[in-house]
DNA sequence: CTGTTAGCGCCTTCAA
DNA sequence: TTGAAGGCGCTAACAG
């Protein structure tokens, strides 16, 4: 039998269907000896109910949507994972999208979780077609952002607490006799960039540190952006003695830059991330940063989504701290 | 209207619902004036058709599997981000399982698979169930394999050609001038570890150059058990002059170990990674590795599944070829 | 406790 | 060119 259905069931159980339906989602309301001949059919004939049908009928997919900007980047996978995690557990089928930072495809991205009836969005990217997140809304698609602008009417959102930490990497700096501390920021036009850029001004002039605007640079959130931001911060006549960078591929570049300028980290600048990707653990010398769990974000997509208590959660946060390795020194 | 239907569309338009299901699918059977009021309803209403109905009918989901086993293995995300790619290009939609290396998971992730419905299935993972395997075999949903064993009907299978690489790797290192060249493998119950083992052995005797079993040890795919084996290699009495690495982590912990030793990569010992994962490129110094393209890999998985011409491929294969940068030097 | 009936939203004959 | 009717596989009343 290639694809048996819930009727061949009944028959070689001799049952009608609805009973093969009842043994699968009511047992109770069928008797323990029909059951048994109806399990004993359903293993024989390897039996696997159709979802389609099942959530044409019932109207709910059980099919929740995770859209990403750039499953490459470093920051996702462990979102993803968090979100898989709690979303299998609870017997959720994840729908992946990729938008590449393009608004046409974060448009057909959305078309598609349209077409397949999810029962939930997590929108973790920023390119987002404001007609159709509309129309998600209209429909009530719970969804759920990540640091998005303005949140409105049913729709989750993902506050994370960049100050907690980065006042943490000040603090920790500050202690260690740092007073000219440089600021490597990430691509303005991104939203979460300038959260990040702001939460460092508003942590040094909480310690009472002068913000000189010279040393606050702007990268790219990648490696080749560092590397430039910090050649920048080095020609100063007074150049900064530690740099926190808005990520931690952009504190890459940036060690490389004081590499190849000749001077040593910690030695000559102490330098701390953002995010704490798993590379953080393997530069060298291992990167002190300041950890965004991602786990915990992909953890608490899901948990925006799917509510357990029946309401839904409208904000949520994340927590960041400081992972002190060996970048940074008493200077 | 919160979810339009067809039916809706149909009044809207005021014709029947098959006007409407045909103006969509097969617009030529439909007189233009008729299509024009059709569409006009659709975008009016904000028509999306149920992805869930029409493959009930159709008996097909355009849904694709694609099983990893740990989607934060630097290894996956590009393989994923490949298949991802050619198939939204098709229409096809992803639901991606993690196994977490659990063979239990695995089990559940086929499951879900088949209750699905999906219109293949890429397997990147060794932890299988051979009886869910069958299953999926009998309803003769198209599945592909990466280095599987023992290639079944009905099975495809991506072959990776290590050797190619691999001996660039050792061209290269002899070319240098060494000829003490150990290598560290993955776990040997990983049949790919297994071949590419067997490739460096075979390699090695191509050029000549006596296999010293000692000089091959086992790692576990991941920086400390390369950081171990390295430490084991330089203990040897005539340590090697170059390291092959069975996967890029691992070499990073050789190039760890050699560094915690006093002694410094390429200086004293040479090092060669495989697969060329992102991070390859910004170890310190700059990782000598053989490339494994994954976006091929992904490319090559989804071509089996979903065949152009008709005709399933059987196999499939994807090169490797050396990348210099520079942890590689004349001895 | 079990079976019969009526859809869920769509596509596909078959007639008109 | 269009419409009416049947069915994809399943669940949920409603009867027995």
């Amino acid at each position: 039998m290639a694809k048996p259905t819930i009727h061949q069931v009944a028959d070689h159980a001799k049952v009608s269907i609805t009973t093969v339906s009842r043994t699968i989602n009511n047992p109770d309301m069928v008797e323990p000896e029909t059951a048994e001949r109806v399990w004993a059919a359903i293993t024989e004939l390897e039996y696997y109910p159709n979802g389609q049908a099942r959530s044409l009928v019932s109207g709910r997919s059980r099919l929740l949507g995770l859209i990403v900007s750039d499953i490459t980047n470093p920051f996702f996978p462990e979102v993803i994972k968090g979100f898989e995690d709690l979303a299998t557990e609870q017997r959720f089928d994840i729908l992946i999208g990729s938008t590449d930072y393009d608004p046409q495809k974060m448009a057909l991205c959305i078309r598609r979780m349209l077409e397949r009836r999810v029962d939930g969005v997590a929108i973790m990217t920023s390119e987002m077609d404001n007609h159709l997140i509309d129309q998600l809304a209209r429909r009530k698609v719970p969804m759920v952002f990540l640091d998005v602008a303005v949140p409105r009417e049913g729709i989750s959102n993902i506050v994370v607490n960049y100050e907690s930490g980065i006042n943490e990497a000040v603090d920790h700096l500050a202690g260690l006799g740092h007073r000219r501390i440089g600021f490597i920021s990430g691509p303005q036009q991104l939203k979460s960039a300038q959260i990040r850029r702001l939460a460092f001004m508003r942590s040094l002039s909480r310690y009472g540190i002068h913000v000189d605007d010279r040393l606050v640079v702007e990268g790219d959130h990648k490696v080749n952006g560092g590397l430039a931001a910090i050649t920048q911060l080095m020609q100063l006549q007074e150049r900064p003695t530690a740099v926190l960078a808005s990520n931690d591929l952009t504190a890459v570049g940036a060690i490389r830059g004081i590499h190849q300028a000749g001077l040593t980290v910690p030695g000559d600048i102490s330098v701390v991330g953002f995010d704490d990707i798993w590379l953080a653990e393997f530069t060298d010398p291992p990167l002190t940063t300041v950890r965004l769990s991602r786990t915990e974000l992909g953890h608490q997509a899901f948990r925006a989504l799917v509510c357990d208590n029946g309401t839904p959660h409208g904000e949520l946060s994340v927590e960041t701290r400081l992972v002190i390795r060996e970048t940074t020194r008493a200077i």
